[in-house]
DNA sequence: CGGCGGTATGTCAACGTTAACTTGTGGCAA
DNA sequence: TTGCCACAAGTTAACGTTGACATACCGCCG
């Protein structure tokens, strides 16, 4: 900027102010500096702006895994929001590790930025001093207990509930619901709505709890299988635990829908096409973190905003997964292939 | 730090020196500056460090959707490779457009980052004094004519005609390449693989170009398959094209591999349990992010580095989606449907 | 003709950190 | 005793930017 001041032979002041468009510059001036900053090739140091703004204008979104379509839409969607603010966003991976996410905070904090959204880890151990730090901040998808925060989510037990009544409809008495982890707030909510459904239908709850992967909900959904033969539906708890469920069913040589119908919870790209197109609750991923965006903005600017829950309704995407149920076929010799 | 330097009756350069381990602090007076900056909750503040050090301990990572697997699991491996090094990574969105890309550029370059990683827009008009701004730079997955950077490829000539011999070996001898649009480097250089192919075995190219997009791919094949009642096999550019091209298939009311055979380009989660699972060609995604990243790294260690291209070779994966080519059914009064 | 408001520009200080230098102590070999 | 070195601090300045304040010129009203 002294270079720009120099060579236009003005201060460094006016050099800002032209920059910035503030104060009085004459024409001519403002006219000189701009020719200056193109002949030295002089680009704004954000460092500098920040240092002496004491905050700087970004964001941090803390997340478990970017590999997991629905935090990359959740990205998508944020980053839209705070772009048109001139707010920049720092993407930040936990790992889903409680451990980690405290690392990535503090080294996000150490940046003074202007805010905060975060996507807890499942054991996440987050007070709300830890997020006392940051001018403001979200909670999306998982709440956190006792946080005074504004949190966005779904109505997780309303859709769980008419996703397994989509079941219920159907026919279905032995429902099995491949769950997350025992204690994750998640699990509780989507369980809850999966409880109060089948009791409400007169049925008795069959739960299986995983560690929310692919592999592990393929491992259980098989062992619920063998164990229970009047199995004739799963619901799953996330994209890729219902992917496990479809591969264990056919490494149990059983057919979607024909012999086990599935419904899902958060729709992922392959569900419409896969045949069959799979029954699934879509989370509106984007208006959650469009939400998100905004009231943390909200915060930002001093607006007054409820510190507890925020619902969006998700949507019970009605496709081909679902039929009613038929006795499943007992031979004993069936050879499950293993690959 | 001088509220916990006046806290510990020191300087706050020794301050400075005990939270960096440098220089000569007696032990008692560590343990005193140690205890004061728990007592005044101090963290530290990387906007001045970084001002100080006129750079920042931050990598971009531009790149055109975080949405496609592709570039999620390259920033999971990046940043895995400069977490460790004390780097961090800062992801921008350039939505393939050149506009935008440049945009973010600046962006990005106002923070003084130490490097940055891109992956180019499909026309990106970026040049090699656009990158020289940064101290290091280095290209991933696309590369740009006449930029004296190094760039990290895959062998997609040759992936792209192992591929194609996968299905003139089964016998087929009229297969459509579905590409992206054509002029993009990617087309290029994927194409030239397909058509090498092609004409060694005596066959005749016969190729679409799209958008590189699921919808545009499944209008492209679907075009392709009218035209030409012969066709009885295809090749996808990339996981979106290879999922239109399915769907295409399907409007269409035929079945793979029965009766088209179907191989990709770049793995996608949902195709090795697809039915049939998709035989595709694997770029190392998380081994070519790992190696741009340490080309990177050794960039800033000044260590030398090759400014052309480095190859990290794919693997076609043999799943289930080729077969020997049939006859396709020529009734008339097939009605395509139109989902 | 003194003073006032509008305009145009400059100077200074501060944001938080750290490299480079300076100051001061004690121990120990020459 | 002198001089040097290892150790343990403190002081200064600078990174790039901008808010607050100061300076200076102009025209015009009273």
């Amino acid at each position: 900027m002294k270079t720009v001041a120099a060579h236009a032979g003005v201060s460094a002041q006016t050099v800002s102010r032209v920059l910035r468009g503030t104060g009085y510059v004459s024409e001519a001036t403002r006219a000189r500096v701009l020719a200056s900053v193109a002949a030295v090739g002089y680009r704004p140091n954000a460092v500098g702006r920040s240092l002496r703004a004491t905050r700087t204008p970004m964001v941090g979104l803390l997340i478990t895994d970017i590999t997991n379509p629905f935090y990359a839409t959740l990205h998508k969607s944020t980053e839209a929001v705070f772009r048109e603010r001139g707010l920049t966003l720092m993407l930040l991976n936990s790992d889903d590790d409680p451990a980690t996410e405290r690392t990535q905070l503090d080294l996000v904090s150490s940046y003074r930025p202007s805010g905060l959204l975060v996507a807890p880890a499942v054991h996440s151990t987050l007070t709300t001093e830890d997020l006392a730090g940051f001018g403001a901040a979200v909670l999306v998808s998982r709440t956190l207990p006792g946080l005074a925060v504004p949190s966005v989510v779904t109505n997780e037990p309303e859709a769980m509930g008419e996703a397994t009544r989509a079941l219920l409809d159907a026919g279905h008495r032995r429902i099995v619901a491949v769950l997350g982890p025992r204690d994750a707030s998640t699990t509780l909510r989507r369980e809850s709505g999966y409880r109060d459904a089948v009791r409400a239908a007169g049925a008795e709850p069959i739960v299986r709890y995983t560690d929310q992967t692919g592999p592990g909900a393929r491992a259980a959904i098989r062992r619920a299988l063998q164990a229970d033969p009047g199995l004739t539906a799963a619901v799953g708890f996330n994209a890729p635990v219902t992917e496990g469920i479809l591969r264990g069913l056919r490494d149990e040589g059983l057919e979607c829908p024909r012999d086990v119908s599935v419904v899902g919870f958060t729709d992922a790209p392959w569900m419409s096409f896969y045949p069959p197109p799979i029954t699934v609750v879509g989370q509106p991923v984007a208006a959650m973190g469009e939400l998100a965006a905004r009231l943390l903005l909200d915060v930002l600017d001093g607006k007054p905003v409820t510190p507890g829950l925020h619902v969006v309704p998700s949507v019970l995407l009605r496709r081909e997964s679902v039929a009613p149920p038929r006795p499943r076929p007992h031979d004993e010799k069936r050879t499950p292939c293993t690959s």
